[in-house]
DNA sequence: TTGTATGCGTTATCAG
DNA sequence: CTGATAACGCATACAA
């Protein structure tokens, strides 16, 4: 089923029939065959071929969003807002989950190499090999020479959280670290290096519940003196909730909790999480509309996105 | 750069690069000529171009997997697991979300009239639109005459939860039940409305925490009698414990609950939700063999991946 | 073992 | 307003 057959169904030439598909028919083509052509390639159930298109043209009309670990519900936001302002835009987005492996993040910049895709919404601090500066690329949560980015106000978010617990009287502020070596986490770390009295009680772990815990456990024990815990995920907050559990300890009576982003998660947590509010999808929002910019010929400024620190029941001032 | 670069570069036609990348050089290239292709290849930056490749070849190398609500982490899981086995055979794997929205998922079903994509994974009910019965599709959760379909095992899953709940002595159970007409959830209702003694107290409600607590609330102020919850969801399950909580209900004293799904939020509430642990990564493995059977030209056999049910805290006789 | 020639389905340029 | 015709980059049958 191609553009010839249906040329030839209704008695054109197989560039009219172009000329209809690719929208420019407009002051070229009659109102009339622009008519008899779409009728005869919806009888024939005709679709124009996309490697075709692509081939010729040099555009697929796709990107590929890359994430480190998509079983994260964040991610699950940021691709959900990414996809509707590209599908808006007539971009179709492709999912590479690396599952934590930077090797795998490389891979998908191999898919842009090789036409599949335009552009690049990358959510990982490795710049992409051979960058040469011209690449349509976007980093996301990460600052990388010559690419714009699009990044959550973290200073911000950690600060508000931060101030908020020292508000309430707590000293002794433990942080539950993420173990990857990424500028968004790093720039919770240095805000809690910032405005926490030294020395800073800190732990890391992987974004996992599990692993959350034990770090927590093994924190709490060796730091029995701690009074709150910053925490930089929401599910690893939600780890920290198991060991307190298990040691004991109430929240927020005995132990103050904040997490980052606003899962679901740290609404069903009992209490729930005085968390730093992120919106995922606005991010993803945001990063395909600098991408489209790029894909435009244009040099998007890189933006940030605002948070806001959501205090809930896991807050509380220290016990006397 | 193309394959007439690297040819021109080394001295070879333009065939014989060709040969190279595709793997077809045993036999028929020397050595020596290969390893100057290569070298070459690799000094120019080459990579075969995707879209002329797939024209020429009909064959995409990636395949499209549609899924409702990318947010529920069940999902995440399932396109991990196709996405881990369909990158190990070499296929690129394109994430849809639909968000709910029965239009997009058809939309998909262009991408792969459109040549973009060489099967699809089908997390939805709607067969795709002029199936013609010949088309590579695998449906997840959900039976299509005529195509082939991976699925859990809902019944054994919910028969085991319901009798878990009869054995404690429950007779008055509800049911918190998804507002989706899908097979998967239809099996729920019908392992309820065989078990449970009638008339089920039941209320529908979307997939998402706040919606869930709001049904819950409702269909227990109708019933003040229940004295246990059977949820679609784990993160019904989580609605149903906000509900618990606002009512005054202690869970398992007051209410038993029980989930599906065995997402990380059953496991962070408190107590520990008693839920069907299923394994979405091994059905996004199973659904993804399936399709790569299909796309070999063979006729796989449905299959059908098992749950497993975890007794947890938030089950216990009722009161009194 | 390697090179030549051709076509995949589309878009784009140019005549008519 | 419409129709020939030439690429786009690669794979492959066939010739050498």
């Amino acid at each position: 089923m191609t553009s010839i057959d249906v040329a030839r169904r209704c008695g054109v030439s197989q560039s009219t029939v172009s000329l209809v598909f690719s929208g420019k028919a407009k002051g070229r083509i009659s109102a009339r065959t622009e008519a008899a052509v779409r009728s005869a390639a919806e009888e024939l159930g005709y679709r124009p071929n996309a490697a075709a298109r692509a081939l010729k043209t040099g555009a697929a009309r796709a990107i590929v969003l890359v994430v480190p670990d998509i079983t994260n519900p964040f991610f699950g936001g940021l691709l959900r807002g990414a996809q509707t302002a590209a599908r808006a835009a007539g971009y179709a987005v492709a999912l590479i989950d690396t599952d934590n492996d930077r090797e795998w993040g490389s891979a998908s910049a191999e898919a842009l190499r090789a036409g599949l895709a335009d552009g690049l919404l990358l959510f990982e601090v490795d710049p992409p090999p051979r960058a040469e500066g011209g690449e349509p690329i976007v980093v996301i949560e990460s600052e990388s020479r010559g690419h714009p980015s699009a990044r959550l106000d973290v200073e911000g978010g950690a600060d508000a959280a931060l101030r908020h617990l020292l508000d309430l009287g707590h000293r002794r502020i433990g942080h539950l670290a993420s173990g990857f070596d990424l500028p968004t986490f790093a720039a919770r770390a240095a805000a809690v290096d910032r405005l926490v009295p030294a020395p800073v009680a800190r732990a890391t772990t992987d974004l996992a519940i599990d692993a959350a815990r034990v770090a927590a456990l093994e924190l709490l024990r060796d730091h029995p003196d701690l009074t709150a815990l910053f925490c930089d995920d929401d599910v690893v907050g939600a780890g920290a909730y198991l060991a307190a559990r298990e040691l004991g300890l109430r929240i927020p009576d005995d132990l103050s909790v904040v997490g980052f982003d606003g899962l679901d998660i740290s609404r069903v947590l009992d209490p729930p999480l005085t968390t730093v509010i992120a919106d995922g999808a606005e991010l993803g929002r945001v990063a395909f509309e600098l991408l489209s910019v790029l894909l435009a010929g244009g040099q998007p400024r890189s933006r940030v996105v605002e948070v806001a620190l959501d205090v809930r029941g896991s807050t509380g001032p220290p016990r006397g």
